[in-house]
RNA sequence: GGGGCUAUAGCUCAGCCGGGAGAGCGUCCGCCUCACACGCGGGAGGUCAUGGGUUCGAGCCCCAUUGGUCCCACCA
């Protein structure tokens, strides 16, 4: 395996809407707001509030065996980072990358707060659609006498109105374009424009511009530099600009000016409407869209390296579908909105002069106003939008701006895996901060994992309560069993959903390795086993030693291409199926001590530990990763020589241990185990029942390796005794048969065996090698196929047409038999 | 409205480079065989969403359609 730098980065927490409500609400119990502590007594209160909350998970962890500790935790908003958060934005606010400019952000009146779009709930409601006209003027100023009519859900905002809009494509309308019209009560002279926003096929085609108090109406005054008259106050009640409806409440004054329309004869209309209106989701107050100054990053310059690092592979995605995504959010960068109206975060360090409002950028609270020599200030109260300390991470736990020898170390660091879900929020992010302001990439790769649903696929939530406590499901199964659970089970990138059933799997898989562990350890003697000579290791040795081979090769692979769900499942099967089903049930008699025991005994009781032993001890190192602690603890008693399994080596792959000649000699024995086996229970063979097995076969090869193994066929499967010879002389014509490649073998079950049941079982063999030559013979006859595919694989097709041959003739020979 | 992901066994999901369809759970049959019943042995079960295309050959590559799902934006 490669080796990796990676750092385990110590906890960090950043200023969070939901950190700010919870604590809101806590308050509440107590009947107090934010506002009756103050800004200090509010943080302190947080701070409280979170040590303890984090104190409860820290004691469980420790429970748990987890030497963690609150002490050592370190949060982005103590003084190391909250200092390299002041950094970065002083640098980018004088290089220019961040400025201060109006946005429409969501308000809500009765808090009085505003809130984040994650924040604002849609609720279908029922309203009416209000349509209105207004007077089209002549070019004198006079009216024309003509209207132009559209329907709005909110009248009242139309205090605020600063133009009409029309579809620059609307045929209807290309005259009126760039004429003015009087807007009623308010007797302002506003434009009529055309913009692309404006849908033809909806309502008139016509819509109301309001960029005070409208998101898109916002976006279509900035295009065509129209005024931005604000009509509202912060508590939802008409302010000075709304002339006489000034200081009524949002829905007084919608019914006013819907009055006052109706009685100018303007009011054409009043239709139901059913629409999706943002509320607030914890109060459910429809919430105001308010334009308020804001901080930003200008983003088009910064994204730039960050594109380009994928694009060129400096950073690798895993999986790399994952780069549609990544290009998708740095193609259609806007800029990024860094001020929350919170007390819980990094307050933004811009200092106001309370004489000349001066806007100072510093690290510290300036003491003397470079404009006007002022000496107080006023900090911002905005804070800072979680990801932007979030996207310092990389550097900023690392003692960054310091150049600190653990920042040496560790940055840039080899692996960040998180979830796709935050790839805008948090990855793209980081890479842009780690560029600008490291000069280099935060981390090589990034390996995305989907995320944890519940069994219905749905999303773990609170408010669903259907989130699974990661403690509980420890508690009942282990730690490993999650683990592999969360590992496996899906591709990097996919959701998976969670399933106890899945758990519960994966806790019988550690205890099927436990159980095999605890044979072994039985069986070894006081004295480690010795290293066996060549000559020592039997065939089944070999094979088990070949197989490991393979599958360290193998698993390391597809390790290091992040494919760690195809490597686990390789290590089970290898462990569960190879290791306990086969080899352990074929190593048995070699283990138990006999009366008479002679030196080959002896020794080759040692062979078989010792090899068991070095199986499993590399099989566990595969694993480890997946399962470290029931891996950790079978590996520090199984041997002496290593201390730890986390730091023994990485098993590699070993030329020398390739065995193909006993590899393929113990295949065949399995596969004439199966089919004894398999011809029994169809017989309905009691397992108590032993029989005579013969192996019939011409090829000397393949008597030696029965030869070589032939106890394996009585120990596992049921057979009295093993006879090998080149044909049928002394078999009952009856006997029934099993087909193996180079062989066949036969077991005389003449009085228990059902002859009916048996020919329906070889006709159905038949049938099944009828359709495999039929298949093979079609790919070898197609001169296309001859003539375009690779030549190994015509070999392979010709040798697997051999086989089916060679086995077709041997069943028909059989049923011939039967039936005379 | 924009952009992803996804469709494979009854369920949940794998399937690496295009070359005879796999796992776990469930189900059926037989077993308490001295590591393990959280187990052992054996079996049944799939038109790989639909329709085209590329290829000697498609679960896999391309196009279209339909269903599921997520992110972002949001309907005057």
């Amino acid at each position: 395996m490669q080796g990796y730098n990676t750092l385990w980065q110590p906890g960090t927490d950043h200023a969070s809407i939901a950190t700010e409500v919870k604590i809101i609400s806590t308050l509440k119990e107590e009947g107090i707001t934010k506002e009756d502590l103050g800004r200090d007594g509010f943080l302190e209160r947080a701070w409280a509030w979170k040590k303890e909350y984090g104190g409860r998970i820290i004691s469980q962890l420790k429970k748990l065996g987890s030497s963690c500790d609150w002490d050592r935790e370190r949060f982005t908003m103590d003084e190391g980072c909250n200092k390299a958060v002041n950094e970065v934005f002083v640098k980018m606010y004088n290089k220019g990358y961040i400025y201060k400019g109006a946005r429409m952000i969501n308000w809500c009146p009765v808090c009085n707060t505003s809130i984040s779009d994650a924040e604002v709930e849609y609720e279908e409601q029922k309203g009416h659609f209000w349509h209105i006209k207004y007077p089209i003027l002549n070019d004198d100023g006079s009216e024309s006498g003509e209207y132009i009519t559209f329907a709005t859900t909110r009248p009242e905002t139309m205090l605020g109105d600063t133009a009409v809009a029309v579809n620059p494509g609307d045929e209807r309308y290309t005259a009126l374009v760039g004429k003015y019209m009087m807007l009623p009560l308010m007797n302002r002279k506003i434009p009529i424009i055309a913009d692309e926003y404006v849908d033809m096929e909806f309502g008139t085609g016509v819509v109301k511009i309001t960029p005070a108090h409208d998101p898109n109406d916002f976006e279509v005054g900035k295009r065509h530099d129209l005024p931005v008259i604000n009509i509202m106050n912060d508590d939802a009640t008409i302010n000075e600009n709304g002339g006489k409806y000034a200081g009524m409440d949002r829905y007084e004054a919608r019914k006013a000016i819907v009055k006052d329309l109706d009685e100018l004869g303007l009011l054409v209309k009043i239709e139901d409407y059913a629409h999706n209106v943002g509320t607030h989701d914890r109060c459910h107050t429809t919430v105001e869209p308010l334009v308020k100054l804001q901080w930003f990053v200008k983003m088009d310059e910064l994204i730039k390296p960050a594109r380009r690092a994928v694009e060129t592979g400096e950073i690798k995605l895993v999986p790399e579908s994952m780069a549609k995504t990544y290009y998708n959010w740095t193609d259609n960068i806007r800029d990024w909105c860094i001020s929350r109206q919170l007390w819980w975060g990094h307050r933004i360090p811009a200092y106001y002069c309370d004489d000349c409002k001066e806007t100072v950028v510093a690290l510290k609270a300036p003491e003397k106003c470079p404009k006007c020599g002022g000496t107080h200030f006023t900090q911002d109260p905005d804070t800072l939008d979680t990801w932007f300390s979030s996207a310092l991470w990389p550097f900023s736990t690392l003692g960054w701006p310091e150049q600190t020898k653990e920042l040496k170390y560790f940055y840039p660091t080899d692996v960040l895996v998180t979830g796709y879900d935050i790839i805008f929020f948090w990855v793209i992010r980081m890479i842009f901060s780690g560029y600008a302001h490291m000069g280099d990439k935060p981390f090589k790769t990034v390996l995305f994992h989907g995320l944890v649903r519940d069994d219905k696929g749905r999303k773990m939530s609170k408010s669903l309560g259907n989130g699974i406590d990661p403690l509980e499901v420890i508690d009942k199964y282990g730690a490993d069993a999650l683990r592999l659970t969360l590992i496996t089970g899906n591709a990097p990138g996919n959701d998976m959903r969670f399933y106890w059933e899945r758990v519960e799997s994966n806790r019988n898989f550690a205890n099927k390795i436990w159980n095999a562990s605890r044979f072994i350890m039985m069986n070894l003697p006081e004295e480690a086993p010795s290293l066996p000579a060549e000559g020592e290791r039997t065939p089944a040795d070999k094979w088990i030693l070949s197989k490991l081979n393979n599958l360290v090769k193998e698993v390391t692979a597809n390790m290091e291409k992040y494919e760690l769900g195809v490597a686990v499942q390789k290590v089970y099967d290898f462990l569960w199926d190879e290791y306990c089903d086969w080899y352990i049930e074929m190593v048995k008699p070699r283990l138990y001590k006999k009366e008479n025991e002679t030196g080959d005994d002896v020794r080759s009781r040692n062979a078989a530990l010792y090899t068991l032993k070095e199986v499993l001890t590399d099989a566990l190192k595969l694993l480890h990763p997946y399962m470290p602690f029931i891996t950790e603890e079978i590996f520090t008693t199984l041997q002496d020589d290593e201390e730890s399994i986390m730091i023994s080596s990485w098993p590699e792959y070993r030329a020398d241990r390739e065995y193909a000649k006993e590899e393929a000699e113990i295949e065949t024995v399995k596969e004439a185990i199966r089919g004894i086996r398999n011809v029994r229970t169809q017989m309905n063979v009691v397992p108590s029942r032993k029989a005579e097995v013969y192996v019939v076969t011409e090829n000397d090869d393949v008597k030696a390796s029965f030869a070589e193994n032939e106890y394996f066929l009585k120990t596992l499967g049921s057979a009295s005794g093993v006879n090998i010879q080149s044909d049928k002389t002394g078999i009952a014509e009856d006997a029934v048969a099993v087909m193996l490649p180079h062989a066949v073998l036969y077991m005389p079950f003449s009085d228990l065996v059902d002859l009916e049941k048996e020919l329906e079982r070889l006709e159905k063999e038949e049938k099944r090698l009828e359709c495999e030559l039929k298949r093979s013979n079609s790919m070898l006859s197609n001169e296309r196929f001859l003539s375009k595919a690779p030549a190994e694989k015509i070999e392979e097709e010709k040798a697997k047409l051999a086989d089916y041959e060679k086995l077709m003739e041997q069943v028909k020979k059989q049923i011939a038999d039967l039936k005379k």
